[in-house]
DNA sequence: GCCTATAGTACTGTATACACTCTGAACTCA
DNA sequence: TGAGTTCAGAGTGTATACAGTACTATAGGC
């Protein structure tokens, strides 16, 4: 498919979604301000129809808030918000694990998870870790957390997971690369990983409780990781979703 | 306000969605059904442009189901899909309760919660309980509910919560009404108040695991009840969430 | 000098018209 | 008889025009 035709096949709500999100994410709409709907017009480039469902997507994607009297702003996160995010995620993702522990799952099922898991193991082994093993360790990373869920067997839940994880600054991978920079990247990683070897290890034991726990614990590197940047002052330009902070931390 | 002033008040956008959801739950609309929004023209006599919202609203509500093609369906829940929901609301508040109680709240913010608390006892007292009381209950439970959540302090958390709580079968109060036909209903919402008052308790001496602890358990209240309902056969009538079960179960 | 009222402007809410796509049925050809 | 193709119909995606409302700035009065 040429890139034209691509370009024809995605409608254009889809378009202004993208383009809003990404003048969002990238700073260029301060949070607090007004998004004008004809505004969103000159710069999407289509009209005020897909405009309108865009900005609706984006409300309850949680990036805009509806304002009373009519139209949208920028939302504005506190980094309580930003770590409560992470919190909750970690705790779907922890019922997730634990109903794929105590239903049980199938040898089978459970294949494609440790597939996963080796792949993630041998980036995880290069010392140092290349800036590419970085990229492909995202990537991985969020296809092992996306099976994970899967083998909760809830619709509902992986629904509300993947709300959650929506949010720029509360998917699993949202700070990995900002780690990358940071002296304690290689150690941080370890133990990522040994986490995710023992949630696999109690889901196959059906060990419920355990699994629960691991991956709650697993999210709370995020928050580590969040934490260490700011502080750091580290590659903030990695971190698109800081945009969105109350009081910006540059 | 006169009544029709409240209907001229209301935008077109707002009286098309009550008037699908009404639709959906009361089970004209069957599940997996399409809804036109032509079909919707008609029926709401608002035109497409504040259908479409409304069709959208309802969608990421969880009532509809967008079709890949284009439109929207009536969404089909499994008896699993709706226990799950209500494991999931009761693990979300569970963590409210916990970040209640960890990061501790003031005793002037309590108050209410303890008023609300004295006044459900009030009306659990009865022996038998009115219909009347039923009713209060529902109102004064959701109330109780809802200032818990907002101890939690956490904006993320409460969006996700009013959420889940949105489907009509997932919400605290949704089987209450039904149990009312329950010769064991006395006993449930006993049960039921205990799980209030040690919460409160658990917040006020910080202890988060047995804040959390308690309020996963008391979901699964309202998970019992809808398998006695459902089981018994009893006013079946007094519960519209049923109307999207995939298999109806009269 | 400050507050209030009014007019103008900008924006959202709604309706409708047009174009394109997808689906289904009937007809034709092998 | 079956499969493929074409045509009709319905339905969604999009653009735009119009109406109503909220905000702002300016001018006048207290």
């Amino acid at each position: 498919m040429s890139e034209r035709d691509a370009e024809r096949s995605v409608s254009q709500t889809v378009r202004a979604q993208l383009a809003l999100r990404d003048m969002i994410l990238s700073g260029r709409l301060r949070p607090g301000e007004r998004i004008s709907e004809l505004q969103a017009v000159d710069v999407t480039g289509v009209s005020r129809t897909p405009v309108r469902l865009a900005l609706v997507r984006l409300e309850d994607e949680g990036l805009l808030q509806a304002i009373p009297s009519g139209g949208f702003m920028v939302k504005a996160f506190t980094e309580r918000d930003i770590l409560d995010s992470i919190e909750l995620r970690g705790t779907l993702e922890g019922l997730a694990a634990r109903f794929a522990a105590e239903r049980g799952v199938s040898a089978r099922s459970l294949e494609p998870l440790k597939e996963c898991l080796a792949d993630l193991d041998q980036l995880v082994r290069q010392d140092p870790i290349s800036v590419e093993a970085f990229s492909a360790y995202v990537t991985m990373n969020a296809r092992f957390h996306a099976l994970l869920n899967e083998l909760s067997a809830s619709a509902p839940l992986i629904r509300e997971i993947d709300r959650v994880s929506a949010l720029p600054f509360a998917s699993p991978s949202a700070f990995v690369m900002a780690q990358s920079a940071l002296p304690e990247a290689h150690q941080i990683l370890l133990i990522g990983q040994d986490h995710h070897r023992v949630v696999v290890d109690a889901i196959e034991n059906r060990e419920g409780a355990r699994a629960e726990a691991v991956m709650r614990e697993h999210s709370r590197l995020a928050a580590r990781n969040l934490r260490l940047a700011i502080r750091n002052r580290t590659h903030l330009d990695l971190l698109p979703a800081l945009a969105l902070l109350k009081s910006p931390v540059e």
